[in-house]
DNA sequence: GTCTATAGGACGATAGAC
DNA sequence: GTCTATCGTCCTATAGAC
């Protein structure tokens, strides 16, 4: 891996633990083994590292998620393969921290992907719902789009609670419990 | 209101807005009205003074919900009054997000008070879930714990939702979603 | 491309006068 | 209690040699 993208590797890994204000070139730096000479070369400041590294993150991320809603399976399947996949509970969701940081969220530019991203997970969901509905493999009368809302909520939640609690395993039951309310009251529920 | 008290109140606000790196001594300072030594003599420092905010914020966060809890209604009016509460949903929730801290959760006084919200959140919603259960007002299929992960979980994605599509409507669709779900399987649904 | 040197400012805290 | 002065460090960036 040449230094550019060890700069947009380390710059990732420290957005997704410290965020964009307690993430100093410096650090970056350190991290990615480049000297400070080298990450001006390579990129401009802090800001345009940032961009680079929130545009990868924001992407690998969409394109996870891709994967498993255009995967095998019924759309409730899919639905809920997507909730069951596995992530690092208590390091937090790399995209979704970042709605925290001010700093971000006032830069159109970094706040674009964060925005993106969001609109294509509750898109797709709103849409696997809607065909879930139709095919009677969940209650008809929910709002897909709501339900899609509500569905990626817990899972952004379920970080908040995991590093709250100190425990992944409150992500897994805000998980479980949100599967089985939609479960419950589907037509092959017993 | 003494100085004392605009201190931790600015502290809050700024907590709440930027997180604990992004705030400085200094715009405590500017936002409070008081000077350098003014800080220095009623705090021994960041620190000291992010630990009386926090614990007020939490404190206050907990009284709030408490009134809820234990007000008028049945369990899952309680429950879902909890949900519909007013909230500030782009400014994002001043507990929640001390989570994404990481110089929060790494100081054991500073994080005390967030798991202890999120204990008693999770663990009174758990306990009106049982009753509501228990009394035929949801089904009692439902996982009362897990059910109220995924309650807390919804309120918390929700401020990430809202944030990151710029609208507070998005949090409204997210307590909707998990309100229907709730509703469309309960004894009293059309 | 990468290095070292340097800069102006902010950060977090301390000291001591009043 | 509050003020001003000062401190050492880190932040973010630029300059220029190699």
């Amino acid at each position: 891996m040449d230094t550019r993208e060890r700069l947009i590797d380390s710059t990732r890994e420290l957005l997704w633990e410290r965020g964009y204000v307690g993430t100093s070139p410096k650090a970056i730096q350190r991290l990615s083994g480049a000297g400070q000479g080298s990450m001006y070369h390579h990129f401009g400041g802090k800001a345009e590292l940032a961009l680079a590294a929130i545009e990868r993150s924001a992407g690998e991320h969409r394109e996870r998620a891709d994967a498993v809603f255009t995967g095998p399976g019924t759309a409730l399947e899919r639905v809920t393969a997507y909730l069951r996949r596995e992530r690092e509970a208590l390091r937090g969701c790399p995209v979704g921290r970042l709605t925290h940081d001010p700093d971000v969220m006032a830069d159109p530019a970094l706040r674009a992907p964060v925005e993106e991203t969001f609109a294509l997970l509750t898109g797709r969901l709103t849409a696997l719902l809607a065909e879930a509905g139709e095919k009677g493999e969940i209650d008809a009368r929910l709002d897909p789009a709501d339900t899609a809302a509500a569905l990626v909520a817990v899972l952004q939640g379920g970080y908040v609670l995991a590093r709250a609690t100190g425990s992944a395993e409150t992500y897994d039951r805000a998980v479980d419990g949100v599967l089985g309310l939609i479960a419950v009251h589907s037509p092959t529920a017993p």
